[in-house]
Parts: C-alpha cells; sequence; structure tokens
DNA sequence: CGTACACTTTCATTTGACGAAAGCGACTTT
DNA sequence: AAAGTCGCTTTCGTCAAATGAAAGTGTACG
C-alpha cells in the first residue's frame, strides 16, 4: 500500500487492490461490499469491476456477486508451475520429507503475511490447516518471523507498523512490537527461526532462509513442522535444523545457476 | 479482446493484458519483449510494469526481465481452491477416476483455449502434458470442441475467427473451419465430443457438459482421456460416457444447490 | 402501494494517462 | 579509447479518459 513511485497508473493499481480482495476465505463479493471494503465510490468500483470481468479477471453470479475469473485461475496456476523457487526447491525439500517423516513447507512474504508456495505433509497428524496458497500473519510463524528479520527496519515498519498482536492463538504469541524486534534480532544473530506454539498449541516449527545471491536478503524461508508432542525445541535445533540448512543451501545453489 | 462495452478502463484493461502473456511457456519476459508483443510504446509498458510490480503482480530479476509476482500466485491458488466448480466436481470425479482408472479433467473455455482446472491422472501411461492450469488449443480436444459447440455463433466466431488449422499434432485434427462446424453440429445433437488422436498419436478421450442451471450454456465440461490401445472410439461411446454423464449430472446438482 | 436497497447510467469537471523525444548507462565494435 | 548500439528511464506538454455527484432503474419486501 506504499504509495510513492512516480510511475503509477492509479486506476490500474486500484484494479489490483480490488482483485486482492479475494483471497481463500473471501470467494465471492457483492458490488457494495467491495465499496465498503475499498472506500471507493460505488461507480468507480462498478466501472473497474465490469473491466476485470471483460478480461475474464473476475466473474458475476446471476445474483450479482463477483468471484475470480478463470483468467486468475490460468495465470496464478502457470505461475506457480513456473516459479523458479518452486522448481528449484521440490527435490530437496521432497528429501526432507522422506527423510524426517515431518511436514514440509517453503514460504515467501506478501504483505504482512507469509505465502505458502511449496507444502509436502508427510503425515496425518494435526497440523495448521494450510495448503499451497494459503497465507498465515507473518508475527505468528517461523517462516514469517524469519523473513521479516532480513528486512530493512523501515520496510519492516511499513509492512506491521500496525498490527495488532492481539489475536495470536497459540500460549507464546508474540505480544507487543518490542516482543518482536526481541525476537527477530536473535534470528538475525542465530541465523533460524524456532516457533513454539505460537499459532496453536502443540504445534512447533523451525524456518531457515534460502539465498539466492549474496544480497544477503533471503528470497524465500522453508522450515519443518512438527508435533510438540513428537519433537522437543532442542530436537528442533539439532538434526532437523541441519537437514533444512542442507536443502536450503541446496536450494540456493540451484537458484543462482540459471 | 472484443471492445464494445461502455465501462471499460483503458488502462485498467491494458495492464490485464500484459498479466496476461505470461503462461505456463512464458515464465519471464523483458520489457522490450512486452513492447513487441502488446505493441505498447515503451514509456507505456514501463509504467503498466512499475506498477504491476508496486502492487506484487510482477518481480523483476536483478537483470531487468520480469515475471510474475507473489500476488499472482497468492490470488490465483486461493481462487483455484475457493472455486465453487473445483469443489463441487471433485467428489464425483475422483470416483470416475478411480472406477475407471483412467484420467479425468474438468476444464473451462479461455479465449479459444480449454484451461485445465482439475486433473486426475491415475495411471502413468503417457498421457498429453497437462497439469492443473495449462491450456491447450480448444479445437484439437474434445472438452474444447463440446465447449465451443454450445456458443452462440458470433462468440464462436469472435474466439476463433482467425484460428489457422495447420498445427494440430495428431493425424485427425481438424483441417479447416468448415471441418469444425461439421463436428460442432454432431456434437450439439450428440451431447458429447469425443476426439480420437487429434492432439497426439494414441490418445483418445471422451468429454461431457456440465450445466448449473437451465440456461442451456455448460459451465465446464469433464472427460476421460484414454491410450487408444486400451480403449476403442465404441467404448469411449458406451460404459465410459456413460459414468461421465453421471458424474456431470451430480456436479452440475450440487452446483446447483449452492 | 410504498419504501428500501442494490445496481446502472448520465454528465460536467479535471486529473492523470499518453507517447514523442531526449537522456542515460552498459556493453560491442572498430 | 572513441564511436556506435541497445535497452531502459525520464521529461514534458497535450488532451483523452477517468472520475464521482447525482439522478435513474428495477426488484424485493413489508
Amino acid at each position: 500500500m506504499a504509495e510513492k513511485n512516480q510511475y503509477r497508473i492509479e486506476s490500474l493499481s486500484k484494479g489490483l487492490q480490488l482483485l486482492k480482495l479475494f483471497d481463500e476465505n473471501t470467494v465471492s463479493l457483492k458490488l457494495r461490499e467491495i465499496c465498503d471494503r475499498t472506500g471507493l465510490p460505488m461507480p468507480s468500483a462498478f466501472r473497474i469491476v465490469s473491466t476485470l470481468e471483460q478480461d475474464g479477471f473476475l466473474e458475476r453470479a446471476p445474483d450479482g456477486s463477483v468471484s475470480p475469473g478463470v483468467a486468475v485461475l490460468a495465470l496464478g496456476s502457470a505461475a506457480l508451475r513456473g516459479s523458479s523457487l518452486v522448481q528449484a526447491s521440490e527435490g530437496a525439500l521432497r528429501q526432507v520429507a522422506e527423510a524426517t517423516g515431518e511436514t514440509v513447507n517453503l514460504g515467501v512474504l506478501l504483505e504482512d503475511q507469509v505465502l505458502y508456495l511449496v507444502r509436502l505433509r508427510n503425515s496425518d497428524l494435526v497440523t495448521a490447516n494450510v495448503q499451497v496458497g494459503s497465507t498465515l500473519p507473518a508475527v505468528y510463524t517461523s517462516m514469517g518471523k524469519l523473513l521479516l528479520a532480513y528486512l530493512p527496519a523501515d520496510e519492516l515498519d511499513a509492512r506491521i507498523g500496525d498490527v495488532s498482536f492481539a489475536d495470536g492463538a497459540g500460549p507464546n504469541a508474540v505480544k507487543s512490537r518490542a516482543d518482536l524486534d526481541r525476537r527477530l534480532a536473535e534470528i538475525r544473530t542465530t541465523g533460524y527461526a524456532i516457533q513454539d506454539q505460537e499459532l496453536a498449541q502443540g504445534l512447533r516449527s523451525v524456518s531457515v532462509p534460502v539465498f539466492a545471491d549474496r544480497s544477503g536478503r533471503p528470497v524465500a524461508a522453508i522450515n519443518i513442522a512438527v508435533a510438540s508432542q513428537r519433537h522437543s525445541v532442542e530436537s528442533l535445533r539439532g538434526p532437523l535444523l541441519q537437514q533444512l540448512q542442507a536443502a536450503a543451501a541446496d536450494i540456493g545453489k540451484r537458484l543462482g545457476a540459471s
């Protein structure tokens, strides 16, 4: 939502914002709701929706409600499969998943959320209900905090400046901005992030960064998620962490070689 | 690319067209290529790309080339999972796949292509290299021809008016517009479409429409694809067709009940 | 019958999109 | 090393195109 760049076509940007209203728990909206959520005047929203619809990015049900259209599906799934990140990581992650028998993920930052791009659930244990394309608040996940930790201070502020720290579902969730800063500092020194029952009771995970170059900024995070009965925090720091780091190095090498 | 509606925000539409340049075999483009393909003057393309980039719909590699961004991945995969079509069809299609042991698909029309939204490949036989999100030319597939057959004449013209019928890879491919019209007429009378080695040697399939209402226009097609050694055209017309039709009816009922 | 509500259309105002042309920087060629 | 090429970025004046207030339409509901 940052508006700084001079090369910004506002009407295009508005349309994109409108598209972004749709996510995994918002599959369809009425025109009225769109106006409420965006603050757009009705005629504007109407025109934008019409345009998106003509280009196949939205579809209108007979009752007037609007959902993402086939163009979105085509673009998104093609992009997902074409993504160099997904391609480069699949092999290494599968190895980790098989070796450990645990759930393995790859994610990137999208605003203040973590977006899951690869997810290999290896067992039927009770994990968070997450799939490829799902997003979770970055501050309550290990991948999210890891990625936040490598952000320049101003970008961090822009992304999570006004997050409320009240709705963490787990007992150890981040409680305040100061708390978050403390944890991020620790992540920067250790190079990995651990999340212990912050998002939900009984769920732990460890994440490491994937670097594609020497810029010092990770392009993604990968993690292993486990049930707390099965693994202590210490075992996350031990063998599991090592396997993850090896996988991250492997993925990074592949990405660099393109 | 039809331009008729008065409620069209051109700059938004241009941005969407630009996004659509990316598909499964076009993962990254240089600014120059974008201009060539769209006919846009460079400053315009530059501004559009900048805007899309600011909103996370595109990403620029260090070398200046541009790829779909995380917002596209998030939107697309969430939309795919949220799609009522996908949700309503999954169960019925899985049944067909298990009962027949063959590959089962669900697709919709996107311009002159078929977009695959669900794909259950049940065996390791040599099928077309298609995945969820892939597109194929409608005229060479059974789902495509089926969906084209139910289109009003003017829309059909708009979509495939200028398709060249030269590059069909299989022996029985449609050869001309007149040939296509003949086949579509047959589909309209029988209510199903068969494709016999049009796309590739050794590949056959049968498709039926899924109706969600009494409008007479299908919302999708489902099909069974088989290797020609395993099933004759007659067996496609027989038991396989019946199972498909049952599944289509089931899906249609589910869609109506929402 | 009447009010409310959700969407569509009109229209006058002016913003902000447009592309020609010039500027820049990196990389080749001579 | 100087001159040329290529691909991208920036400037700028013009005018088309986007905008939102307000009025219009239709349907649902009491």
